[in-house]
This record gives C-alpha cells, sequence and structure tokens, in this order.
DNA sequence: GTAAGTAATTACCATTTAGTAACCAGTTAC
DNA sequence: GTAACTGGTTACTAAATGGTAATTACTTAC
C-alpha cells in the first residue's frame, strides 16, 4: 500500500481518544477544566445524572492515566478533590474548541437526532 | 446555590458530546476530517477492528446529526461516499487539538492505564 | 444509640452495546 | 451458472456497561 495518509492506521489517536472521550469522561474533565480543585459531592451535583460508582470508576480511569490528581485530606468527614494534572490540562484547548462547537451548533437550532433547521427541511420536503 | 460557574448544567456540551464521542465516533469523525470524500470501504480499511455494522449504525446517526453527508452514485457496483457537512467542519479544530494531544502524550511516553513515566515511577517507590 | 456527613465499594440485576454470520441486489467476469 | 464486488441489513448471541441499594468507616450532633 502506498498512501496510509494523516488518518489513524498507525497514529496514536486511538488510546487517547479511549482514554478521554466515551461516556461522562469528556464532560468530567470539561468540569474540571472550567472549575478546580473540585470535590466528589461537588462533581456529582454539576452532573446530577451520574451515578457515584460511574464517577469513581470514571476518576479512578483518568487518575490511573496520569490525567487526573486526586488529593485526599484525612479528615473527619474526609475531603477528597479533583483536578487536572500539569499532563491533563493539555486538553484544555480541544475541550475550548469543543465546547464552542457546542455553543454554536445550539444558537444554529441544532437538535440532537435530528440535525439543523436546513435538514429537518429537506427531510420533511421528501 | 448562587453559582453554577461556566460548567454544564445547562449548558449545551452534553448533547454535542453525545454526538461526537463514544465508542468509534471520533476516529470516524478524525478519519474524514483528515481525508474526504472516503468511500464505506475505505472507512473499513482505515479501521480495521471495526465491523461493517457498528460503522454503518455510527455512519447513520452523524447523518442524521446533520454532521456527515452521504453520497450515493446508484451505480453497479454502487459508490457510496461521506464527507463532512459544512456544520461537521466546525469540528476539525476539536479534532485538531486531539490530535496534538495525541502526538505529545505518546512522545512524552504516556502509556494507556499507566499514564506518564513519572506517575510510573511513583507507583514503583510505593 | 442513632442519624448525618463524606467518599467510596460491593454485589446483583437490567440494559445497552457490540460481534458474528448469513443474506440481499444487480451486473460483470470467468 | 457461479463467484465477486459494494454497501449494506437482519437475526442471534455474547459481552460490556450502568443503575440500585446496601455497606463501610469515623466522628460529631442530637
Amino acid at each position: 500500500m502506498a498512501t496510509v495518509g494523516s488518518s489513524c492506521l498507525g497514529c496514536p489517536m486511538d488510546p487517547v481518544l479511549k482514554a478521554v472521550t466515551g461516556r461522562w469522561t469528556t464532560t468530567i474533565l470539561w468540569n474540571l477544566s472550567t472549575e478546580s480543585p473540585l470535590r466528589f459531592g461537588e462533581l456529582m451535583g454539576l452532573m446530577p445524572a451520574i451515578s457515584a460508582k460511574v464517577l469513581t470508576d470514571r476518576l479512578r480511569m483518568l487518575e490511573q492515566n496520569g490525567i487526573v490528581l486526586r488529593t485526599q485530606k484525612s479528615t473527619i468527614p474526609p475531603e477528597v478533590s479533583y483536578e487536572l494534572t500539569t499532563h491533563g490540562q493539555d486538553l484544555h484547548q480541544a475541550l475550548r474548541s469543543l465546547h464552542e462547537v457546542a455553543l454554536k451548533w445550539n444558537a444554529e437550532g441544532w437538535v440532537p437526532g435530528q440535525g439543523f433547521p436546513e435538514d429537518q427541511v429537506a427531510r420533511a420536503a421528501e
């Protein structure tokens, strides 16, 4: 084969995508990116639909990957807070870009599962 | 509560994340972002581990969301190609940022599930 | 002595998701 | 007449994922 091009056969996108995208993961990173540090309970409050189990799972995974730093004060009751590591902060730009897209699409009337207004018009005309 | 801050209670990140992140979705978008249009079989070739079923599902979902454009030539055998819509191209910047992070982390010796070299040293010392 | 507060962990079950393999259409090449 | 090509779809099965609720631990407040 001559051209692999710039696509992802052998480029390191896949493991990174696995670590930072996926259900809740990116939302957690976005929260930690805009406000830091955040305590476990505060993260729960920002994402009312997440369960403690899944939040714990994701935070552990992100910690294992060196993306999130967990800091525990062994007080009673315990206080645990989370923030992006230096490496994790490399994601700032990507997260901000994603946020901009979200704002833009929202302003343009994008509806999840339906697309943009012109798509909906096109479908109605069929 | 006084401060919702800039976090995602009521900001439009969540539906966008649902549409563009998730297993294979971001990889597909990245491929279409770097090379376009791509035929169904070409996409399969770029992602050897994906199954036709999942690729079809993701492309349909992205099409429904107005992010990907499907073009079919009714020749025999049929030729179907995919590319980002104008709206889909809004993701270029975010995808490029993500790609940069991937390259950087790779260069820094990041290992999925293990983190960065300094994390691994820290764990070994425990 | 019992509840509240905090950050989990665990077990169990339900749901979702993904993989596999077979099949379809229509024409060309063998 | 049979296989190959292309881009799928469908049915069935298997695996991963997520939710719920109970439990842990330790101290303070009632």
